[in-house]
DNA sequence: TCCCATAGTTCGGAATATCGGAACTATTGA
DNA sequence: TCAATAGTTCCGATATTCCGAACTATGGGA
């Protein structure tokens, strides 16, 4: 396994971030990650919501999400193991993250 | 010419603005009818940056953000007049929009 | 050591979205 | 009525997304 690619914080792009999240799966996915508190292995987000996620949905959906650099991932094991970078994030890009989540928390209920 | 379809300001979802903002181009087109304060005709966007749009393109992106609730556009003799919904989106999703705006420009500086 | 189970990744083809040139429509003014 | 201007629609080329199937990597027995 070649080491995975994370970008550097300040070579993270808004855009890249603004993609990552305009798809509601990963915006749950990601809500989940950051939210927990806790790291979570992919195989946890194998359903969202009321949808089944294909195994290899989930893995492209972890990438976008880690090459966005709003996650960061780390083979432990057998598994893999994903933390969020919200709050790296949050110094670069002051609010944002957190306005998203929150609209999207808004816009769910 | 049918008339343009706006969504009601309840009907307005994240993934759609975060979609539609999540293209440069079009992200520089919203900071500008939303910065200017004033209305701007479409023409206005034919340059973006360093960039060449072509009508059709440019077209393309007037219509994703005014289907994503972050424009409004009435045509206004031979020329269309593009308003930001800036103030209504950001009584519904608080702090969304100037967060993504704000993000944009401390990664372009 | 060999084999199996688990956890993810990669491949590849179908469905979908984006881009932009060319043709078209709508409006105004002469 | 005609020409000019401002946008829109059409459509083919390109790029992206989705997901099943095959593959890879790791750890735990026997």
């Amino acid at each position: 396994m070649r080491p995975l690619f994370h970008p550097a914080l300040e070579d993270v792009r808004p855009e890249a971030i603004l993609h990552a999240l305009s798809d509601p799966i990963r915006a749950a996915i990601f809500t989940q990650i950051s939210g927990m508190g806790c790291v979570q292995a992919c195989s946890a987000f194998a359903v969202v919501g009321d949808r089944v996620i294909p195994k290899s949905s989930l893995s492209h959906h972890i990438k976008v999400l880690r090459e966005a650099g709003l996650i960061r991932c780390e083979r432990h094991g057998v598994e893999m193991r994903n933390h969020s970078r919200c709050s790296e994030v949050d110094q670069r890009f002051p609010g944002l993250l957190s306005a998203i989540l929150g609209a999207y928390a808004l816009a769910g209920a």
